[in-house]
DNA sequence: TGACAAATACGAACCGGTTCGTATTCTTGG
DNA sequence: CCAAGAATACGAACCGGTTCGTATTTGTCA
């Protein structure tokens, strides 16, 4: 029943970054964070937001005048959903081309190295 | 002097694809191989070519009739681009999550992961 | 050579995403 | 109570990418 998540724009990636963060959000708040960086206007994000929650990208509390926003959909399942279509277009599908161009320059901290390190040999064990 | 890799859209990309296999291809060439599988009329990937040169994500030999094109960057740098591009909008920046993210759910092979040990060793090798 | 096939050039339409102006509704402080 | 401000709703325009129809050029072979 659960549908697949649906792959975010650009502008919505933004704005469902802004949810996740605050866990949730008033088109206000989500605005003046998101000015911060580029400028946009308030009802441009407003509309987006409206949009997403036609899309069922986001969910909103209207029990209050000032709607309260919620992404419809966590994080990771969102990352992999975009991940994986970046896979199909560009790797031929081979995650570990992926993997491989991602460590290739030094993008990945000695820390990170290792998190990876130990998430690989995690995952040898458990398909013994 | 080298500008940074142009990020191509999704019909380029499918384009390009079919240019890096073959190394350099005629419309009609990219044509019936995008064939196979989506319907696309002939224009359609001309046009697209066209404004590919324009871009400078190809060139083309135009010394024959039948124009003969080449990606104008190669295959690494492009997913390297591509790659980036989605580190920043959507893991903030964190190659590891990224990573751990394509990792998490069975897309790589015994021998892929295999191969990111090899790399993930090499690096830290060269990290000392 | 002349007609047909193949190739390129070009413009128009369309689509999803984005941006914003304006209208409307609601709340609140004076 | 009402004016000002804040919020939502909505429509229009725009932009890049995509698709394709049609026109034009060029090569070939009968």
């Amino acid at each position: 029943m659960t549908q697949p998540p649906i792959r975010p724009s650009d502008g919505e990636l933004a704005i469902l970054r802004v949810l996740w963060d605050r866990g949730s959000a008033t088109v206000r708040d989500v605005h003046s964070e998101l000015s911060r960086n580029r400028d946009m206007g308030y009802t441009t994000v407003l509309k987006l937001m409206q949009i997403m929650v036609d899309k069922g990208l986001a969910t909103r509390d209207e029990s209050t005048r000032t709607h309260v926003y919620r992404a419809a959909q966590g994080e990771a399942p969102t990352q992999a959903c975009l991940l994986d279509d970046l896979l199909q277009k560009a790797f031929q599908g081979s995650a570990a081309s992926l993997v491989v161009r991602a460590l290739g320059r030094g993008r990945a901290t000695d820390a990170e190295l290792d998190e990876i390190q130990a998430l690989l040999a995690r995952l040898k064990e458990g398909r013994k």
